[in-house]
DNA sequence: AATGAATGAGGATTCATTCAT
DNA sequence: AATGAATGAATCCTCATTCAT
C-alpha cells in the first residue's frame, strides 16, 4: 500500500451543495491549517491537557470553526495521525526510490533497509512534534487509538517485511521469519525516535542510524 | 512483594465497618490493596478514564477513603510505577541471580543478558497490566510522569549496560559504546513487550526472547 | 449604573436559546444581570454558603455559563464588590455635590461631611445587600478580599478626610489629625449602617445621621 | 450582667456516670487546651478555611477527640466565642474596678467610660487573635453566630450605657439617647480594634484610646 | 462559513463527622 | 478518653459540544 495517496476527503453533508466562491481547494486549505494548529498545540501538551479552544487559537479562528471542519476532538486527532502517517511514508518512499535511482544499486534491497531506518530518524529528528504526537498520545487514548496506532505500525512493519524478504531472496540476509525480523528493526526505529524527543543525545541521527543498522546486520558477537 | 500473585479476592459483602485498618501491617494491607485496584481500572481504561471513584470501587472502599492513603491521583499512579518497577526488579534480579547459581556458568556476563531479556518478557508476559501502565500510560501524562518513566527505563539501561560492559571485557561480546547497546537492547524488549499486549502472537515469549537474543549477538547478515 | 433600581425581573418562562447575548451590549447586560443576581444570593446566605449552582439558578442561566463571565467565584466576588464600591460613591457623589449646587452653601466643606454621612446611610438603607456584601462578607474571605475591603475603606476615608481638612482650613472644625478623625467618622457609619441590618431600630436613616453628626461635631460634654 | 460568671458546664451525657481517675477539672483543662488550639488556628486561617484536623493537630491532639469535647465545629466555636467574651469582660471588669478603687474618683461614672474604651483597645491590641475572631469570623458564619455575636454586642453596649446614663445623671455627659451613644462608643472602639489588625499604625493604643474619648467627649466643633 | 455564548455532564478533591478499637 | 480509618455529601471548575445568529 502506497500511503501517498491523497486520503478521501471527507464530503459529509456540503459535498453536494452548490458550488461557492469558496472551493474545495480553499476549504483542503483551512483544514490544513487546523491540522497544523492542531499538530503544534497537540504536541506541546498532549491531547489531554489541549482543548479544543487551544486548537482554534492556534489556528486563529473562532471557538466552534474546528467542528465546521471536524467532527469532534477524537476526530481531529485521528486526521491528525493519518496526515503523519502519510508525512513520514512520503519521507520514506521518497528516500529509498531517490536512493535506489541514485546509486543504481544492486543491492537495493538491502540498501532500501539502510535507507529506511536513515530516513525514518531524520524525519522524526526533523519534526518531533509528530515523534510526539505518534509515540506518546496516540498510546493513552484508549482502544480505537490504539488500534489506529497499531494500524500504522503494521503497515510500516509491512514495508520493512517487504524488503526484508527481497534482502533475504537476493541472500544479503539471513533466513529467519521476516514479520519479527521487521517488527525488530522497526522497534529499535520508534524506540529511537522517542528516546531522542526526552534526552539531549549528542550524536546526529546519522550516527545513530548507523550504529542500529550496523547492530542488526552484524550482531553483537565479536567478528 | 510479588506482583505476580494473583490479588487478594475481593471480600464483598462484608460489613461496611469490618474493613477498618487497624494498624501498621493491616495499613500497608490495606495501601497495597488500592494499589492493586489502582493497578487494574488503569490497566484496563487508561489514567485518564479511570477516575478515582472507579478505583474506590474496585478496591471496594468509599473513595475518600483512598485519598487517605494518597494524596492525589497523580501521587497514587507514581507509587503504582514505583511498585511496578520494585516488582520488575525483582524479577529480574531473582532470575538473573538464580541462573547465575544453577549453571555455574563461567560466562555470566552473557548469560546474564540472556536471561535478563528472557526474565523480562516474562515478567510482562504474565502481568500485562504491569506493561500496559509503563509503555502505555506513563507517557500521557505529562512531564512529571515522562521524567519518572525515564528514570526507571534509565535504571533498567543502566543495569544492562553493566551487564555489556563485563561481556566486553571477557570478550564475549564486541567493543562498542555500551549505553548505545544498553539502550537497543532495552528497546526491543519494551517494544516486544508492548506490542505483545495487543496482538495474539502465537509464539511464547520464550521463542520471542530467544530470538531476540540471537539477533541480537548474530545480527541480520548471513554467517 | 444605580444599584438602588429594582433588579431586572427574571424572564423565567423563556426558551433555553431565547436568552443568548449577541452584542457587546448584550453581553454587558448578562454581565451584570449574573452580578446582580450574585449580589441577591452572597447576601441571603454569606460566600461560603453560596453556590455557584446557586447563583447561576437565580440569574436563571446554567452555571458553566456564570464561568463564561467570571473566572471563578473569587473573581465573582471581587466584581461585586467593585461594583458595590462604584455604586456607594457614585450615590455619595451625587448627593454631595446635589446639596453644595442647591444649597449654594458657602461652608460647604462641613456642609458636605454632614451630607455625605447622610447619603451613606441613605445608601445603605436602600440597599441592605450592599451592607451585608461589604461589612459581613467581604471580612471572611481570607487576605485577599481584606485588601480589597480595605481599600475601598482607604478610599472612602480618603475623601472624607479631604473634607475633614477643608473644614479645619475654613475653621470649622477644629485642628486635630484628620486622618484619625476621617476614619472615626467613617467607623461610625460603617457600624451604624451594619447594625441596622440586624436589629429592627424604629429611627430613620436620617434621624441617626443626624444625630451621629451632631455628636462628631459637639461631643458628649454638655455645652 | 456579669460575665465572669463561670458558664454553665456541658455537661452532657458523662456528668452522671462514675467517678473516674481524671476529674472535672483535668477535664475542663483538656478543654481549655483545644479551645486555646482553636483560637490559634481559627485566628490565623478564618473559619471556614480551617479544618477540625488543623484544630487537633495544634492542641496535640488526635483526630477524633476533639469531638469528644464539642460537639460540632460550630459548637467549637460558639465556645470560643463565649470564652473569648468572658475574657474582654473580665479585663474590662477589672480594669474599671481598680481605676475606680485606686483613684477614688467621684466622677466615677465619666472615668469608667474613659477606662472602659481604654481597656477594651488594649485588650484587643494585646490579643489581636480575639479581634480577630470577633470582629471577622463571626460575621461570616450565618445567622447563628451573627446572633451570638450581637447578643455580645449587646451586652457590651448595656454595660456602657449603664455607666452614660450614670454620667448624665451627675451631669457629666449631656442628655441624649443613652442606648444610642452607648452604640456610638462601642462602634468607634471595635472599628479601631479592627483596623489595628490590618494596618500598622504607629500610634500606642492609649494615643488612640485618648483621641477617641476626646473625640466623643468635646466632638469636632472649635471650642 | 464563521462566531462565540450557552450548556451541563463529569471529576478531582475536601472535610465534617462517625465509630470500631 | 483517645485514636484515626472510613465515609460520602458537597462543590468548584473544565471543556467538548451545540446552535442561534
Amino acid at each position: 500500500m502506497r500511503v501517498t495517496d491523497p486520503p478521501a476527503p471527507e464530503l459529509s453533508v456540503e459535498g453536494r451543495n452548490m458550488r461557492r466562491a469558496s472551493n474545495d481547494e480553499e476549504k483542503g486549505k483551512r483544514r490544513d491549517e487546523i491540522l497544523s494548529a492542531a499538530k503544534t498545540v497537540f504536541a506541546r501538551s498532549g491531547f489531554h491537557s489541549t482543548t479544543m479552544a487551544d486548537v482554534a487559537k492556534e489556528a486563529g479562528l473562532s471557538y466552534g470553526t474546528v467542528y465546521w471542519y471536524f467532527d469532534s476532538k477524537e476526530a481531529l486527532f485521528h486526521a491528525l495521525m493519518d496526515s503523519e502517517e502519510m508525512a513520514l511514508r512520503a519521507h520514506i518512499g521518497q528516500s529509498v526510490i531517490d536512493n535506489a535511482l541514485a546509486n543504481n544499486d544492486p543491492e537495493v534491497a538491502l540498501s532500501a533497509i539502510k535507507h529506511a531506518i536513515r530516513a525514518t530518524l531524520e524525519f522524526f529528528e526533523n519534526d518531533r512534534q509528530a515523534a510526539r504526537l505518534l509515540f506518546r498520545d496516540s498510546l493513552s487514548l484508549g482502544d480505537k487509538f490504539e488500534q489506529h496506532l497499531f494500524g500504522i505500525y503494521e503497515r510500516f512493519i509491512g514495508d520493512i517485511e517487504v524488503a526484508i524478504v527481497a534482502a533475504q531472496q537476493t541472500g544479503r540476509i539471513r533466513q529467519g521469519p521476516p514479520k519479527m525480523i521487521a517488527f525488530s528493526v522497526a522497534a529499535l526505529i520508534g524506540q529511537v525516535a522517542l528516546r531522542r524527543l526526552v534526552t539531549d543525545d549528542e550524536l546526529s541521527s546519522v550516527v545513530v542510524a548507523d550504529f542500529i543498522v550496523d547492530l542488526l546486520l552484524n550482531g553483537l558477537m565479536p567478528r
